[in-house]
DNA sequence: ATACTAGGTTGATTTTTTGAACTTAGTAGC
DNA sequence: GCTACTAAGTTCAAAAAATCAACCTAGTAT
């Protein structure tokens, strides 16, 4: 049995998902386009076979991805994110934007298209109609 | 020796640092107010002592926690996060957020204080003073 | 006919995590 | 002064997970 958090909150909870070894990388390898199991291995220097097997499984369990056959003889198969795997976008750029600031070698940082600055995550309140800085994390009824 | 991940990837380079097995929540419950080493372990159903030890100290080697000594026999520490270990609240918060979108059983939600409504993530553009949709994620110099 | 690639599976070895017991030092009750 | 209880760990065996290397099948390329 996989072990998992037994905990009530969304983190852990999310973390049951995604938070197993190398499960985001691979979850991020085909979010920037890496679709076939040997795209994604090569992406990933050091995973190994049987793993990257079993991630992939798991993920498509648990409805981040999905497979499609696209060569019957011998199977083949193409691995894309359903929108719920696309939503992790917010999470990668998070962790993105705290390795921008905070690891002694950074290799990416996340640019505005139009004026090519760097940009910061905020929050906003689409029933005030403007960001904000004071919330609260509370429980859900 | 550790096992790491071995890619110029910010990603992975962050999950070097927070991405093993109870990592994240060890700091998530020192930055929801948890300090010493039984609230932490309290607050974590399942995790063993040895293992939070060792995430501890981990943590403080990385600089995302600081202990401090407040009763010297028997020694007792207070954990306490550093700017770089507050500065994970976005990665918190977009896993919760995420969480509060696909979990089958979510427990948390983000308000903003004032009218109690759900905010969102967004990305703000100093430079243009708005908020911005189109980005690209692209190699430091 | 031979080599090479994609997409895996199998099984042994190594590393991590878990779980339980133990330790040290203090406080509280009687 | 004795007993029980708590905090904050450490130690060590057992179980689970990840790594590593070898193997497999079916195609393509030379």
């Amino acid at each position: 049995m996989k072990a998992t958090y037994d905990l009530p909150c969304n983190i852990a909870q999310t973390l049951n998902i995604i938070g197993d070894r190398w499960t985001l990388l691979i979850v991020h390898e085909i979010f920037i386009g890496n679709n076939t199991f040997s795209e994604i291995k090569r992406g990933l220097n050091g995973i190994s076979s049987n793993l990257l097997s079993d991630r992939l499984k798991y993920l498509e369990e648990s409805g981040l991805v999905a497979s499609s056959l696209y060569s019957d003889h011998p199977p083949r198969y193409a691995y894309n994110l359903t929108d719920s795997g696309k939503d992790l976008e917010d999470v990668f750029n998070s962790i993105i934007l705290w390795g921008r600031q905070h690891l002694d070698k950074c290799y990416k940082k996340i640019i505005h298209d139009k004026c090519n600055h760097e940009v910061d995550i905020t929050y906003y309140c689409s029933y005030c109609n403007e960001n904000v800085d004071e919330l609260s994390v509370v429980e859900v009824d």
